[in-house]
DNA sequence: CAAATAGGGATATCTATTATCCGTAATAAC
DNA sequence: GTTATTACGGATAATAGATATCCCTATTTG
């Protein structure tokens, strides 16, 4: 059960994209080319960010995407589940059906204890995410990159946001 | 990304053999009929609870598994982690050093703040899943399933143990 | 010895992820 | 207006992972 590589590549973008100044706009080749992936299949997770409302798009040249909101307003859960879904990771197959014992038309009083302890990990996992902002993360990569590679990738981007 | 439904297979069959008395054993043909599903490949993840010590097993007619411990020492997690791997959800593909402005031989200091966050959510699923023991399970099940069911599942079970 | 079992390897099937390609509409620059 | 550039969405292919089956072996019970 591993979260798909578009995940990663939604938390870099947005990453970046807080970086950039009022209404510019940073178009999916440069991004792609920054992250060194390919440059269609990342559009279709930032058309995920999109969909969900994170960002907002222009078209044309000089178009691309920006954050919607701040980021101290975006959430990694935000950004998580707009890639992978909101989906829940247990899913019940119900197999007590099969129980062999089960009476005739016995009716489950809704989810087992199995799949509500699964789900409240699901939830504790959820709550993590929802408890850091992109604002955070951009603190602390801000402390950790050296100061010269943060310079010159804001300037890389820069030259390219529309 | 969703858990292997080996996953919720592997919980059951630990509830089943929780209830089982000192010394029997059940098989895997057992635990496959009374869950409904295929034999051989519930065998595989009951191979990987015996791999991880969590249940004995013995061969022969009247062998199969019984759990190693008791219900109050085994978790969620241990559960979990011998069907479903120990690796973390997040992997990260270290696009960062595919920065077009990254130095020569800049050599990064271990995982960044994106896969650190990440990582933290996922201790927290696991954080979750391991407060859980099988014996607080069996304590919610016995109060919610109907006695009448519970005690015909216990006398099938016990009818098929070796 | 005969029957039943766990265990493991090989293999097939199905599904989700990863990735590419192309057409369309919108926009900015010229 | 024309052209270049962009986001977007649909179609499709390639790959990996999950699901499932089959068969052989060693071991134990009776
Ligand atoms: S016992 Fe719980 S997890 Fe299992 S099938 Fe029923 S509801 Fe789902
Ligand atoms: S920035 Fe973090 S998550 Fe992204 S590649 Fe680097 S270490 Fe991995």
């Amino acid at each position: 059960m591993i979260l798909k590589s578009q995940v990663e590549w939604a938390l870099h973008c947005c990453a970046i994209l807080a970086g950039l100044p009022e209404g510019r706009y940073l178009s999916t080749k440069a991004l792609a080319e920054f992250h060194g992936v390919p440059k269609e299949y990342l559009s279709k997770a930032l058309q995920s960010l999109s969909q969900a409302g994170l960002v907002h798009t222009t078209l044309g040249p000089s178009g691309g995407y920006r954050l919607a909101g701040t980021p101290a307003e975006l959430t990694f859960l935000d950004i998580v589940e707009a890639v992978e879904g909101k989906a829940r990771t247990f899913v019940c197959n119900n197999i007590r059906a099969n129980n062999p014992c089960r009476p005739q038309g016995y009716c489950e009083s809704g989810a087992c204890a199995v799949a509500r302890v699964m789900w409240e990990a699901d939830e504790a996992w959820r709550d993590k995410l929802r408890s850091v902002r992109l604002s955070d993360l951009i603190d602390t990569l801000a402390k950790e990159i050296p100061a010269e590679l943060w310079k010159s990738s804001f300037e890389w981007v820069l030259e390219r946001a529309g």
